[in-house]
DNA sequence: TATTATTTTTAGACTTGTCTAAAAATTTAT
DNA sequence: ATAAATTTTTAGACAAGTCTAAAAATAATA
């Protein structure tokens, strides 16, 4: 069994893991976990001597299959339990962040199986990201951001890339939901923005917001 | 804010200052939270500075107003959590103590108002014990124990007093259920064993067991 | 009431996870 | 390739929560 800061660890590593070649930086989980860079160093000695993850002095971090496996299943967990709170509890999907972070820590299989039983098998979270299997395993969906595609073209907006609060917030403002329909309308080369449409209202987007949505590709009309 | 061990000791003393008079002692204590005295002592005086338990030495501890509020939303919680588990995922009523004590430290006010709204606001757990408000208190239901009823008396089952699995299972193999109609047949003078009717079924069980059921009395019929 | 038994507290130690400050290794730049 | 800058590790300390063993207080008993 891991303790909650183990997990978070595993959890810190994981997302590292998937925008970084090679190992893992102490500096780097220090900065995600906010907390020092000696205290990574201490935690990770004890996660190597776990078998979770690989760790060699100066030379960063990786997870074993084992601490992959682990870290998928917090994650599983805390999509599942986001999922929960906009689905079931009215909850906003700049809100479910800080409870799924506490939710996630649950250790229950029984709990985790009936919970996503029980809101239909989700593939993925509120903010358009997908949700491991039991496995650790995850849908790798075709995507890009917003921000790459050309004049005319269009797509359905199916996830953010900063999910931060405000963001979130903006989204929800401005009527960016997941799963709208987004056509390009014109590109500014002054500084890159945007003129998009979405659903039938017409909308001028900065290019910041539009490397922090992405989109599933919908070729034909 | 309260650490999970402390919350824990607080819910402690709460359900042991029910059936206690005068203040309870740090034996008690320990016991129920299966640790040693010397570290109720220490926990005891930390909580004391908090302003949650009053405590002179060699004199046992009470809850002060406070405590008793944190300690009932901790409560609270739990139960609310209890009826999630069976009402919502299936979970049998003796399956979900462990995950319940989980959840009940989970922090966040909406999440715990908004699953009290999905779930009909619930007035007790699946074992019939009272769920406290968001202020505290709770409805006290007059009940009595059924070996206390004579016979041809007749009652609603409305909760367990031993909530351990192994009993709760043998309720469920005996087809006990809260809600039910339970009629006094006979008393057994020999071993004070009762001969009831529940639902259509006729039962014998021992007197250990109908001192382990709350029956609200059932006047008339 | 004096003595024994029990309960409770104190004192000191240990573990987990964190921190600061300094030393060591690595990387970058001149 | 050597010096400077950065990153990482080590060493030692601290807080929370627990423990054991011994001392102190209270309760029970003869």
């Amino acid at each position: 069994m891991f303790t909650l800061s183990e997990e978070n660890y595993l959890k810190a590593i994981y997302h590292l893991e998937l925008d970084t070649d090679g190992g893992v930086s102490t500096n780097a989980i220090a900065e995600k976990l906010a907390t020092k860079a000696s205290s990574v160093t201490d935690m990770v000695k004890k996660l190597s001597e776990k078998e979770v993850v690989l760790y060699k002095k100066y030379k960063g971090v990786t997870l074993t299959i084992i601490g992959k496996t682990v870290a998928a299943n917090v994650v599983r967990k805390h999509r599942l339990w986001e999922v929960f709170l906009v689905e079931k509890l009215n909850f906003s999907w700049h809100e479910v962040h800080e409870v799924a972070e506490q939710l996630e820590h649950i250790k229950s299989a029984k709990l985790i199986n009936q919970l996503d039983r029980f809101l239909g098998f989700p593939t993925h979270d509120p903010h358009g990201d997908p949700i491991p299997d039991k496995d650790g395993n995850l849908k790798i969906v075709e995507k890009s951001l917003l921000s790459t595609l050309s004049k005319n073209e269009s797509g359905i907006c199916i996830g953010v890339d900063d999910s931060s609060s405000e963001f979130l917030q903006f989204l929800d403002k401005k009527g960016i939901t997941l799963g709208k329909k987004i056509t390009i309308l014109d590109k500014e080369d002054f500084d890159d923005s945007l003129s998009i449409l979405i659903g039938d209202k017409k909308l001028s987007i900065s290019n910041k917001i539009a490397s922090n949505l992405y989109i599933r590709a919908h070729t034909g009309q």
